[in-house]
DNA sequence: CGAATGCTTGACTGCGGTCAAACGATGTGG
DNA sequence: CCACATCGTTTGACCGCAGTCAAGCATTCG
C-alpha cells in the first residue's frame, strides 16, 4: 500500500484531487497553495449561485463593482464609445473575479457584460480576505492578488496586439492567451476548449472589425492552426502560433 | 491678524507652498494629504539625483525593476517584438515611480527607456511605504496607491483609443491625456507644457508610423487645436480636443 | 414555418503604412 | 569657420490591410 493512500485515510484530503475540482477553484489553487479552509471559504461562496444569460449586465460600471466570482461561462468588460464603437478590455472567465481586488478599482469602474450564459457568486468574502493581510487566509489573498497580476500582464499584452499587430498576429496571440488562462482552470482538454463567443464580441476585443475577424478565422482554419466547432476550439499546433504571435 | 498667520509661527508649515513645489512632490501632493514629515521623506530621496541622457536604459525589464522616483523629464515603459517593432506602454513624468508599488510587479517586467534627459532618485523609502500599511506614512502610502491606480486608468484608455479610434482621435485623446498628468504636477504654464518626445517616439506610443504621426499633427495644427513649438505644447481648445477624442 | 441571429463571401473604398527624397537644425572635427 | 554627418521633420507617390456595404447561407428558436 502507498504511503499517499495512508495519508488518504488518516486525515481527508486537505485539497480535493483536481478531478472533480470545479473550474473557479482550480483556477484559485493553481495561483498559490490553498488550505483546506481556504477551499471551503471559495466553496461557501459558490453555493449560492446566480445565473444569467448572455448579454446581461453583471455590472454597469461607473462606480465600483459588488464582489463577484465567475464559477461558469464568460463575461467581458467593455468601454463604449459615444458613437456606439465598442472596446472590449478584457474577458472573465471561471475563477475571475470583480470588485475583488483593491488595486483593480479602476477596472471595476467598466461595465461587465455576460458574453455567455454566466454562473457566478457572491465575492464578498473573498474581497475582505484580499482587504486585511492578516487571517488565516492568506494563501487566498495571494492567489487574489496573483490573479489580478495576470490580468494586468494581459492588457499589457493586448495593448501591444492592437498597437503593433495586424489581424493575423492578434488573432494567434489572443487565441494562445485564451488557452493558457482555460488551462489553469482544467477547462482544455483534448477534444480543445470552450470558446463561447461570436466574432462579432471577437472583433470588439480584437479591435477589428466582423468581416475581417471572419476572415481571419478562416485563414488561421485553412492553414490548420485551428479548429473551430460547436463553441469549442482547439489549436493543433501552439507553437507555430507562438511564432505568430511574436511571443506576445 | 488671521489664525493662519499665527499658525505659520508656532509650528513650521506642514507642506510647502505650491509656488517652489518640485513638480514630483506636487504629483503626489495632489493625490493624497502628505503631512510634512511625508513631504520630508520624498525630499530625501530627492537628494540624490541621478541624470541620464535620452536613450538610457533605466530599467531593463525581464526582472522587477529597483525603485526610483522621476524627478525631471519623460522615460516610458516599452516592449518590443521579435522583428523589431516597438509598443509603448506608457510614460513616466515627474512624481512616477517604477518598482514602487506591489501591484504594478508586471507593470515593472517591462523595460523602461529615458525619453528625454531623465532626473531620478532612488526611491526605496517609498516602497517600503507602499508594502506596510502601519507606518506613519499613511497619506504618502495611500499617494502610491492612486497614482497606481491612475496608471491602469491610462493603460485602459490607450487600450481603447489603440482598439478603435483613427490617429485623429487617439492623438487627441493622448495630448489631453498629458496636458492632465503635468497639470497635477504643476507643469502646465500659460505657454504650455514640455513635450519631449520625437515624433518616431509618439508613433511607437500611438500605434502608427512616424510619417502619420506627423500628418496627423499637422492637421491638428491647421485647425489650431495644437500648437508646437522648441519642445512644448499649447491646446487652445482642450473642449474641442475632448469631443474629438469621445472623452476617452 | 418564418424570424432572428450569426457566419460567409465578394466588391469596393480608404486609412494608414511604406518608400524615397528633401529640408532644417544641431553638432563635430579639421 | 566651414564641411560634413546626424537626427528629426516634412512632403509626395504608391500600396495594402482592414473597413464598409451588401447579399447570400446556415442555425437556432419561437
Amino acid at each position: 500500500m502507498l504511503t499517499q493512500d495512508i495519508d488518504r485515510r488518516i486525515r481527508p484530503a486537505p485539497a480535493p484531487r483536481t478531478v472533480d475540482t470545479p473550474p473557479a477553484l482550480r483556477l484559485l489553487a493553481s495561483l498559490a497553495p490553498l488550505s483546506g479552509a481556504e477551499f471551503e471559504l471559495v466553496r461557501q461562496c459558490a453555493r449560492r449561485v446566480e445565473r444569467v444569460q448572455a448579454g446581461s449586465i453583471l455590472h454597469p460600471g461607473g462606480e465600483v463593482a459588488t464582489p463577484r466570482l465567475i464559477l461558469a461561462g464568460w463575461a467581458c468588460r467593455m468601454r463604449t464609445l459615444p458613437d456606439g464603437r465598442r472596446q472590449i478590455l478584457g474577458f472573465l472567465m471561471p475563477g475571475d473575479m470583480i470588485g475583488v481586488r483593491p488595486g483593480s478599482r479602476r477596472l471595476d469602474m467598466d461595465a461587465v457584460t455576460a458574453v455567455s450564459r454566466v454562473d457566478s457568486a457572491d465575492a464578498s468574502p473573498l474581497a475582505v480576505v484580499a482587504e486585511d493581510g492578516t487571517t488565516a487566509y492568506r494563501g487566498l489573498a495571494r492567489a487574489i492578488e496573483s490573479s489580478g497580476e495576470l490580468e494586468l500582464a494581459r492588457l499589457l499584452d493586448q495593448l501591444v496586439r492592437l498597437g503593433r499587430q495586424n489581424a493575423y498576429e492578434r488573432t494567434a496571440g489572443w487565441l494562445l492567451d485564451v488557452h493558457a488562462r482555460l488551462d489553469r482552470a482544467g477547462l482544455v482538454e483534448k477534444a480543445g476548449f470552450p470558446l463561447p463567443v461570436t466574432q462579432e464580441v471577437l472583433a470588439d476585443a480584437l479591435g477589428l472589425s466582423v468581416v475581417h475577424v471572419n476572415r481571419t478565422l478562416q485563414q488561421l482554419r485553412r492553414e490548420g492552426l485551428l479548429q473551430l466547432q460547436a463553441g469549442r476550439a482547439t489549436l493543433p499546433d501552439r507553437s507555430r502560433l507562438a511564432e505568430i504571435a511574436g511571443r506576445v
